[in-house]
DNA sequence: AACGTTCCTGCGAAGATTCGCAGCAGCGAA
DNA sequence: TTCGCTGCTGCGAATCTTCGCAGGAACGTT
């Protein structure tokens, strides 16, 4: 894909090893039209490339890698799923999951830039509120009386 | 304790049934004055009282159960530690966590209520912001140039 | 106080994620 | 182009969390 230097480039600039593992790791989770469990993205290499046999760990360690170098991000749902998706540069967008019915949705909040500034102020931690996960009852859940109470 | 007829009071209420194995986990995490793990409330469990012979699973089961009734939260830091804690009725605060040191403070923050309503207008779902565990850089890793970038 | 219906629990197994170690490979220097 | 340092990978084991099943217990009813 035309994108591999790329992500060559944004692994080198922050000092890190580029490996064929991470190129192809990375490469599959940016081309991922949604988020992806770390089972799925190997399984993703393997379908680009049968030869490749990465190894899950290495799809871990890749991942935690890539978020703390923020060009991913790593999203634990309530439901205990742990997914990854790549990072468009600039966006911001949050799930908010339906912990009646597992549905997961997208919505950008710009509100919650406001948190950044009230954390910065009380705590004087530097916040990355780009992607977060927040949980809730979506409208149908909601209309059935599920979730909250009995 | 004399606050156990509260939360036994707490679980009929919400039509789910009082055991023992409930009434000592909900107690042990009530009465512990910050998050823990699910082994540690069982090790608390057992402090109490030590013929207390209850299943790790029973303990997980429990916390499911108490955090969907939203007497308990579950926070699943980016670090991969799961903890949980009391919800003082009516309280809200939220957990940001050094994604560098792993460092965890408290903080209130106000301007996540403006989310909830962001979040009731895009996507109908209803958002429960009261318990977040948000990643972010604490001042020491961010002096230190720690994170972030190379 | 006894009964019956469900919900809960304990146990063991399965699944998911992290860790430790020895060897290989990327990248800068020569 | 070759060399060396150090970070990265694969493997297997350890840890954490969830699941399925059979028996036991809580609560409403009689």
């Amino acid at each position: 894909m035309s994108c591999e230097p790329e992500i060559a480039q944004a692994v080198r600039d922050r000092g890190r090893r580029l490996t064929v593992q991470r190129a192809k790791i990375l490469s599959a989770l940016r081309h991922a039209d949604e988020h992806q469990s770390a089972e799925q993205i190997l399984d993703r290499v393997r379908g680009d490339d049968p030869l490749a046999d990465i190894s899950l760990s290495t799809v871990y360690r890749t991942l935690e890698t890539a978020t703390n170098l923020q060009l991913t991000s790593e999203l634990r749902g309530a439901s205990g799923a742990t997914v990854y998706e790549w990072n468009e540069p600039g966006t911001t967008h949050h799930h908010i999951e339906c912990s009646s019915c597992g549905r997961t949705e997208v919505v950008e909040l710009t509100s919650l830039q406001l948190a950044e500034a009230e954390i910065r102020e009380r705590a004087g931690f530097e916040a990355d509120i780009r992607h977060l996960a927040i949980p809730g009852l979506c409208p149908d859940c909601r209309a059935a009386g599920r979730g909250g109470g009995a």
